[in-house]
DNA sequence: GCTTATTTTTAGCTTGGGCTAAAAAAATTA
DNA sequence: TAATTTTTTTAGCCCAAGCTAAAAATAAGC
């Protein structure tokens, strides 16, 4: 059976939000694929009729294993093309994902497979998500947290973000916070959460709890 | 303007017709995006409301300046992305036209420019085919002949194929012929124009007729 | 438990790209 | 030139994926 790069949208779109969310209701679905609740009923009929999705309404839909199957591979196809963008093409962490969505539809295993050997088989893409290996097997991060949850004098590593938006991401770069830098939190600010992050250079970063919120962390012992 | 998949094979099609025969005619561009000459009709009237083509019927579809400069962006696309599979992910030659065909409907000018400049900005796609630079200048081959048109004793080096069908690359590959190898035209067969060329280490090959008719070459003084 | 608010579905329409079958136009042949 | 063949167009249809507006189903609040 062949997916549509549309039903190919749904899925994922599921996937990511019984994985965030736990349920994946029809109008989650509709902001998620950005198409009205109409014709998400619509597609689901047509999703549940092949096999890939069982749905019932208010309860939300939810994956059947091939479905799943579908939805990893294109995560998998998703972060490794975003993986090239970065590491061969140079472009910026925010700057690659809406290329990757058009490129995750391209091919099929061959193709992915042989991008994977070439960029090395890498374990995470630009963001810090992991990238599902050929078998659909996703490794998740390992002990990774909010930075929002780190204590004063901890040190950590940033592993991740949780938004990947380009106006987040950008933002992070203007307050030079990237992906395996180390920090440890000097204090927290009682009025508005705020936290100071320095550096092992001794750079200091003034850090909302929005940010904070956001951005993923693994404490070190340092 | 922004064109769908469908109305950029058409423009490619008009292009490639209008290269190889001089005119592009309804039937010949139905057979080459294999769709009806209805279809093709109605296409043809979408394109030249958009300005991208004029059309008489009977004489054949034009690409307008607009026209030919997304047909030579197209070309492009498709050279470099099957560059990028054959060098970067050790496709062969002959595996990699319908997945280019794909891969160059995505993206724009800054995704294929920094494609380009990844690759070192190759001058020829794995067919010998010449890649349009960035402006859309395309630098024909030099001196390039069919291999059938060689004259005994001389001497050549493979730089082209006419057919880049996986069937007829195949068969290169059978009978050992690669681009940029050199060889000698040995002798050439009375009874069915069949010729036997030598490489430079001894090795002999027969080709036939039909063969020779699709390599191109470049002579040499040797 | 009834009413209100929310969510989902239905019905019917739109658009893009395709199709077939029949009609019309042009080119070719006798 | 007239008849025949070929090419192109028209007319009317299909399908995928979207949409709006109204109806139905469910959930939440009083």
């Amino acid at each position: 059976m062949l997916l549509s790069p549309s039903q190919e949208n749904y899925l994922k779109a599921i996937y990511k939000l019984q994985e965030d969310d736990g349920i994946a209701t029809n109008q989650a679905l509709a902001a998620m694929v950005e198409a009205t609740p109409a014709s998400v009923t619509n597609m689901l009929r047509k999703l549940t009729d092949t096999g890939y999705v069982e749905y019932e309404a208010y309860q939300g839909a939810t994956l059947t294993s091939a479905g799943r199957d579908q939805a990893v591979a294109l995560v998998r196809k998703h972060r490794l093309w975003e993986v090239f963008l970065v590491d061969k093409l140079q472009y910026d962490w925010d700057a690659v994902h809406a290329l990757a969505e058009e490129l995750e539809h391209i091919g099929g295993d061959e193709l992915i497979n042989r991008l994977d050997a070439f960029l090395g088989h890498p374990g995470f893409d630009p963001h810090g998500d992991p990238i599902p290996n050929a078998k659909g097997v996703v490794r998740a991060r390992q002990h990774a947290i909010a930075a929002s949850e780190a204590s004063v004098g901890g040190t950590f590593v940033v592993c991740g973000v949780k938004d990947s938006s380009s106006l987040f991401l950008q933002h992070l770069d203007k307050l030079n916070i990237a992906l395996g830098k180390a920090y440890t939190l000097k204090e927290c600010l009682e009025f508005d959460r705020s936290a100071v992050w320095t550096e092992q250079g001794g750079a200091c970063t003034n850090v909302s709890n929005e940010v904070a919120k956001n951005v993923l962390i693994q404490l070190t012992d340092a």
